[in-house]
RNA sequence: GGGCCUGUAGCUCAAUGGUCAGAGCAGGGCGCUCAUAACGCCUUGGUUGGGGGUUCGAGUCCCUCCGGGCCUACCA
């Protein structure tokens, strides 16, 4: 039994999160954590909700409430949300908590304390009208180079060209439209990862087995013009970690905060605090998952992110980890993902474009997603989303091949020998020949899990299905009912059993249809099969099960062209 | 502009430089009748984006051209 330390990217705290989001970094770090469960491993998954930062300030404006108050009701929106898609996290955070609060500044302190803080002077839009600085892109003007007029402060959108705000024709705030703009010297602190750019490079070398994805996006911004360079961790908000050295006052950096990325990957740490604080547990509960001088030795780290956030969890979160020369856990693997596209186009958050998490649970249960984005993960390039394909993939895997499997031999069992397995008969040559080829499925299954090859584990899974089929067109026991019913019985209790450790296997991808499938079994033996002969045979004979409702309804035309229709345009 | 990823069957994807480039879906044929008109078996289908090169051997390595995507440091 090994630990794993398992985190998901946190969610920003601005809105509901799209599949997009969702199939990049919680789903399959989902998929991981009740894998290893599943295989009785003991297992942390933490996951939090991303709540500071000038988005989120803008959105709580707009909703017309305070932003501790917009930031809570969010929070226990996506918890909710969560909790219905079936992410198992642990804990489900907040970077806005005290627990981060205090560990951040007490990073911030380490950092300046080791020589790792600059502090900076610099020049930065102030919106006068309202009142605070703009981030770049919150400044509008018309564009120096092509004279596009909705030009943002770092990029103009129409002729893609880096811009300055300064560079900006007429700007005007983003926020309010205002003009009344002036810049402003303001003093930041700046982590300086460019004096930690050799020890972030030998160790980011020293990880061989990581997506492509990972490293080649972390050797770009190690080596790239000049290399590292220093990142400032501050902003002139007033929501936020307020700066601090540890537990003292910063001078000169008073009404500032921690700049977002700076807090949020502390929050990994932050969470794992909270969990324990929500159990009653004491310090030492979460510092064995987080301390190498605190039991922390045994423990193996992944964390599951969108590309988008790969240079934040291979340089700058490191970087913090390693500037502060304490002895924390850094993480052993980052799975990374492309990104989901949505019918040719972009997923968007701004523009309510494809189907967010709120919506697709309206429409159909969250195992139909899961089945879907996972078998469909975009691991190896972007994947789409397409009506029609999430139709054929989710009718033909679930409902054709899983759920009229279970359907098919619940129904004969019943109308021959009632809702009872069966007794009497042995095994031949055919059940052999299952098992075996069964054993290298799982083993195969396995391989793929251990290595978070997710599509490739979704198509272990459904070979695994099939199985069941083939044996069941083979074996034929409505055929040998007529001439060798105790034939018959042994056929149907093997397939009965196959259901059960169905249900186990797949418990990662469709956790309530596995749930479904053994309360149908009626039983709660969820082992995970080492000895698979010895797994199909866990529901003896005489053992009472119901014939379940149908698992996976499919997915009609009509409703699909509803739904084609439905999420085409903006969200509303 | 620079960098990275990607291009393989109608579609979605596999393939440590080494048998005849493989699966699933879709298409075609046959079988079965327990089942959600489901399942099983067989099968059609590819000049691996184009062109050069290295090699005994290239989907894989190199060069070049074409197409798609992403990143480029103050959104997170």
């Amino acid at each position: 039994m090994a630990r794993h330390l398992i985190t998901s990217a946190i969610p920003y705290i601005n809105g509901i999160k799209h599949l997009g989001n969702l199939v990049g970094s919680q789903l399959p770090a989902d998929l991981f954590a009740r894998y290893l469960r599943g295989r009785g491993h003991e297992v942390m998954f933490i996951c939090a909700t991303d709540e500071h930062g000038t988005p989120a300030e803008l959105a709580a404006q707009k909703a017309g409430q305070p932003i501790a108050e917009f930031c809570a009701e969010m929070h226990a929106v996506q918890a909710d949300i969560a909790r219905r898609f079936g992410l198992s996290f642990d804990h489900f955070g907040r970077s806005s908590s005290e627990r981060n609060r205090v560990l951040t500044q007490h990073f911030a302190g380490r950092l300046a304390d080791n020589g790792y803080i600059a502090e900076v002077s610099e020049k930065q839009v102030y919106s006068v009208d309202d009142g605070r600085f703009l981030p770049d892109r919150y400044i509008e003007g018309t564009c120096p180079n092509c004279g596009y007029d909705k030009a943002r402060g770092d990029q103009c959108e129409n002729c893609t060209k880096q811009l300055d705000p300064t560079d900006l024709i007429e700007p005007r705030s983003a926020i309010s439209g205002s003009t009344n703009l002036e810049v402003r010297e303001t003093k930041h602190l700046y982590l300086r990862q460019s004096a930690l750019k050799d020890q972030i490079s030998d160790w980011i070398d020293s990880k061989t087995d990581w997506p492509i994805l990972t490293t080649s996006i972390a050797r770009k911004w190690l080596n790239d013009g000049e290399g590292l360079q220093d990142r400032g961790i501050t902003r002139d908000l007033s929501w936020g970690v307020p700066v601090r050295r540890g537990d003292q006052p910063w001078p000169g950096m008073e009404g500032k905060v921690f700049y977002v990325w700076f807090d949020a990957p502390i929050e990994y740490i932050a969470a794992t605090a909270e969990w324990a604080d929500a159990q009653g547990l004491d310090d030492s509960a979460w510092r064995r998952w987080w301390r190498l001088d605190q039991g922390a030795g045994d423990v193996t780290y992944t964390q599951f992110m969108g590309k988008d956030n790969v240079p934040f969890h291979t340089l700058s979160f490191p970087a913090t980890i390693i500037g502060s020369g304490e002895p924390w856990k850094m993480v052993d693997y980052i799975k990374s993902f492309n990104y989901l596209t949505y019918d040719g186009g972009q997923f968007s958050t701004s523009q309510g474009r494809g189907v967010f998490m709120d919506q697709a649970l309206e429409i159909l249960p969250a195992d139909y997603w899961r089945w879907w984005l996972l078998s469909h993960a975009p691991e190896s390039g972007d994947s789409e989303f397409t009506w029609d394909n999430f139709q054929q993939s989710v009718n033909k895997d679930l409902a054709d091949v899983l759920g009229n499997f279970i359907s098919r031999i619940t129904k004969f069992c019943r109308s021959k020998f009632g809702e009872v397995v069966p007794e009497g008969g042995e095994y031949g040559p055919q059940e052999h020949e299952l098992i075996e080829a069964m054993a290298a499925r799982i083993r195969a299954y396995e391989d793929c899990m251990a290595r978070m090859e997710v599509r490739k584990a979704a198509a272990e899974l459904r070979a695994i299905w099939v199985l069941g089929n083939e044996y069941l067109q083979a074996a034929a026991p409505w055929s040998t009912f007529k001439t060798d019913p105790e034939r018959a019985a042994m056929q149907v209790r093997l397939g009965l059993n196959l259901i059960r450790l169905y249900a186990v296997l797949s418990a990662p991808f469709i956790p309530f249809s596995s749930d479904a499938m053994l309360a149908a079994m009626r039983t709660g033996q969820r082992d995970w099969p080492g000895d698979v002969a010895g797994a199909l045979a866990v529901l003896p004979a005489g053992h009472a099960f119901t014939v379940p409702e149908v698992l996976f309804a499919k997915i009609s035309d009509e409703s699909r062209e509803e739904w084609q229709a439905r999420f085409q345009g903006v969200r509303g």
